[in-house]
DNA sequence: AGCACGCCGACT
DNA sequence: GTCGGCGTGCTC
């Protein structure tokens, strides 16, 4: 270091507020050891903070820049990728750096810092300070500055006082929110021929020390088991400078590499696909989409592409839609991989999700299998990243800071020059978009792995069952193949995209439907041990479902519209020999009951299995014969311009799971619109025309993949405040110089106007590039969100969002 | 004049 | 998020 000059360390301060979004400068004192990517304690204000070291740099003057109080790590814990895709990401999304970092650093590595005021020993304690309450309070609490300046501005001014004077001083608290595993090992300091002399020199007055020395010199290093080798027998050794002792990280007892499991033959088409897309990876960074049919082992297809990526020493991202929902495939990789599979998933604890982002980070992992944030892993060698069910919803992060995992894949592709893969049987329009533009290859499965034709798809038209004096919910075609089914052993699946007894309780009388007292829509009705309750499926309010109608006073209050519950009801009334599962939120909110249930209905412990969309994601019931889709209907109405995507894909993902191995299959799709443009595309599996079709009306219309939405999201428990915001927002917009790039739909409640009594306002934009209009709209958001967070509410944007109300 | 309250900028 | 400074307007 030159005289005069100093190092100065760029800090990324960790907290939400806006003015966090900068980099913090301090002084590095002297002989501190920082580097970026580690994470530091630093002073801000009265306080301290946690924060990332971005940069280092010498500087002549330092001006009147503080000092770094704390360096945490000696290695860092984010790579410079990462810390490049932290900027992309406030870049891309609006984010704030400090959101970003704790979106990509697992909660593992948050530590809490305070700065506390303690009794000091450095200078005698008169009496009559000892004694005072403002004494106690801090010897017994150890508060921080805050803490005694809220007691009263007398007790700080003392408080300041004593500590000018040495009674009490400041110190730094530092918890990390979970160790590292370590553990102490003994490890050598001299030669084996050394240690072996030693040994010798020692066998008869000390055994210990030389079944040690010898055990060292075999092995050279060995965990200290203090029960064999206490303190009195490693002390002498240590002094004697043979021995020493080392904390290590406990590494997991690495599993077997080699495969378990044997590669089954290839279909033609998955070696074409397995040959082209690894000609994509040798050439470095690409897209491809490859569009496999259900049940056409695109998972195979993965896993030859994971093994090329790790015969070339590289590493593999594998993203699922939900890792909970796909036990069935982490244990395939498991089995193929061994122990250079990572899975990160939201069931570890604290510790495990550390352990397993460190062994990723070393490159003890090669296969890295997680849901959305695993995209962030610490991958260094990325030569491959698949996404499986590329056109699941839930790669979209629904808050803050909003990203999309699919587009954050490919941005780390890009960077790392890796090949992407999009998986899917019903490719979302944006990718196969993508493919038109030329923006990403085609490889397609076109039939299905066991070379069984796909399951038929039937509908039926239920206005004709109730014609035909049929009130059931089951039409007399999916009560007979049920009952068939069932008969010769076999298993069905029944799909509603609802949960609960019913929809909603609707008066007969006078059409009243009850209603949140707290939200902005109507209750559905659950069923429990002691009768029927109403439950809000948003902010959890219930109460008892009563006869009386609070409108009108008929007892005429009914149950109205299907759910899961009451098709489990309905097949065990109809069938009482009938074993039955149910699988929805509500069956699989304890921890293990969704394992549970796969695992019993895939060994046969069950017939049917009834369930919502959670049933659609991947899973592999060699058995299933029977798939009935009870009321297609609840999904064609939902209000988004995606609602027919998200139809076709439910649909043709549901039909997906019949006929898979063991058996042919058959979908029965009963609905009130037979002709809905979704159903007859599933009907005829027609992937093809229904992309053509919705595409279409996508342009006419100018949705996305031809424009991007954002929505502008203002949120408080005063309407005329959340309401006024959102006016506010359209107005800054209108006068900014985007405003010819940028569509602004009108200001207006989102589509539940109020949540747990919160008010919701939004603004809908469209526009063509983001980059174009990402300043304006970022600083018109920034502006209405300072203040709303003032006024006690709050503002989001979500950029490139999938869902607008 | 004294102070409660809201607004706004600063925080390295 | 939290503090302090400042201006406005109400009350003693």
């Amino acid at each position: 270091m030159t005289a005069g000059t100093a190092r100065v360390a760029e800090v990324v301060v960790d907290g939400t507020a806006l003015f966090l979004d900068k980099r913090f400068d301090y002084i590095v004192p002297p002989g501190m050891d920082v580097s970026p990517g580690v994470r530091v304690v630093v002073p801000m204000r009265d306080s301290v903070r946690s924060g990332i070291v971005w940069a280092v740099r010498e500087v002549a003057n330092v001006g009147g820049l503080r000092p770094l109080a704390r360096v945490i790590d000696r290695v860092p814990v984010l790579t410079p990728h990462q810390m490049r895709m932290a900027e992309w990401l406030c870049d891309r999304y609006a984010a704030t750096l400090p959101e970003a970092v704790s979106a990509i650093l697992p909660g593992a590595f948050r530590v809490r810092v305070r700065k506390v005021i303690v009794p000091s020993a450095d200078a005698p304690v008169p009496d009559d300070v000892k004694a005072s309450t403002l004494f106690r309070f801090i010897a017994e609490s150890e508060p921080e500055w805050s803490e005694i300046r809220a007691r009263s501005k007398a007790d700080e001014r003392a408080a300041r006082a004593w500590a000018e004077a040495g009674f009490v001083r400041e110190e730094l608290r530092v918890d990390e929110a979970v160790g590292e595993k370590r553990r102490a090992y003994l490890v050598t300091r001299a030669s084996e021929v050394d240690l072996r002399r030693e040994a010798e020199r020692r066998s008869r007055r000390a055994r210990r020390q030389s079944e040690l020395l010898l055990h060292l010199a075999e092995a050279g290093e060995m965990p200290w088991d203090r029960r064999a080798y206490p303190l009195s027998s490693v002390a002498p050794l240590i002094e004697a400078g043979l021995v020493a002792v080392a904390e290590r990280r406990v590494k997991r007892a690495p599993a077997s590499l080699d495969a378990e499991e044997p590669w089954p033959e290839l279909t033609p088409y998955q070696v074409a696909a397995v040959r082209a897309l690894a000609e994509m990876a040798r050439q470095g960074h690409g897209v491809a989409l490859l569009h496999g049919v259900t049940g056409s082992g695109k998972t195979e297809v993965y896993m030859h592409l994971i093994r090329g990526a790790i015969e070339d020493e590289g590493q593999a991202l594998v993203l699922v839609p939900e890792i909970a929902l796909t036990p069935q495939l982490v244990q395939r990789f498991e089995r193929r991989f061994g122990g250079r599979v990572a899975v990160l998933h939201s069931g570890l604890s604290l510790g495990e999700r550390r352990e397993e982002w460190t062994r990723v980070l070393e490159g003890e992992a090669s296969v890295v299998i997680g849901a959305r944030s695993a995209v962030f892993a610490p991958m260094r060698k990325l030569r491959l990243v698949v996404i499986d069910e590329e056109h699941e919803p839930s790669y979209k992060q629904e808050d803050a800071p909003h990203y999309d995992a699919r587009e954050v894949a490919m941005w780390r592709a890009r960077e790392a020059g890796a090949l992407v893969v999009l998986g899917s049987a019903t490719p979302s329009l944006a990718s196969m978009f993508r493919v038109e533009r030329g923006d990403a290859r085609l490889v397609s499965l076109p039939v299905r792995a066991n070379r069984r034709p796909l399951p038929p798809v039937d509908v039926i038209d239920m206005r004709e069952e109730l014609r035909a004096g049929n009130r059931s919910i089951f039409s007399r075609r999916l009560a007979a193949e049920l009952e068939r089914t069932v008969s010769e052993g076999m298993q069905a699946i029944l799909f509603l995209n609802r949960r609960g007894y019913a929809h909603a309780a609707l008066c007969r009388a006078c059409g009243h439907s009850m209603e949140c007292p707290r939200c902005d829509i109507h209750l559905t009705v659950h069923r429990r041990a002691d009768g029927h309750v109403l439950v809000c499926h948003y902010c959890g309010h219930e109460e008892p479902l009563v006869r009386r109608c609070p409108a009108c006073a008929e007892d005429a209050l009914v149950p109205y519209g299907l759910g899961t519950e009451q098709v489990e009801q309905h097949l065990l009334r109809t069938w009482p020999a009938m074993r039955v599962l149910r699988m929805d939120l509500d069956t699989t909110r304890r921890k293990g009951a969704l394992e549970s249930i796969i695992d019993r209905f895939q060994r046969g412990e069950a017939d049917v299995l009834v369930g919502t969309q959670m049933i659609a994601k991947g899973l592999d019931f060699p058995r299933v014969r029977l798939v009935g889709v009870v009321a297609a209907d609840a999904m064609l109405t939902l209000p988004d311009y995606r609602a027919n995507e998200r139809a076709f894909q439910l649909l043709t993902q549901v039909a997906g799971r019949a006929g898979r191995a063991e058996t042919d299959g058959i979908t029965l799709i009963q609905t009130y619109q037979p002709g809905h443009r979704a159903i007859e595309a599933a009907k005829s599996h027609d992937y093809r025309q229904f992309y053509e079709r919705e595409r279409e009306s996508r342009e006419f219309f100018r949705y996305p993949p031809f424009c991007e939405l954002a929505v502008f999201l203002a949120s408080h428990s005063e309407e005329r405040l959340a309401r006024g915001a959102a006016a506010r927002f359209e107005r800054e917009l209108a006068r900014s110089p985007s405003a010819a790039s940028l569509t602004v739909l009108p200001a207006g409640p989102s589509g539940i106007r109020r949540i747990d009594n919160v008010y919701r306002y939004q603004v809908v934009m469209k526009y063509a590039a983001w980059q174009d209009v990402k300043e304006d709209v970022v600083r018109a958001y920034r502006l209405v969100k300072e203040k709303m967070n003032r006024l006690g509410g709050s503002a989001v944007l979500d950029v490139n969002a999938q869902r607008i109300g």
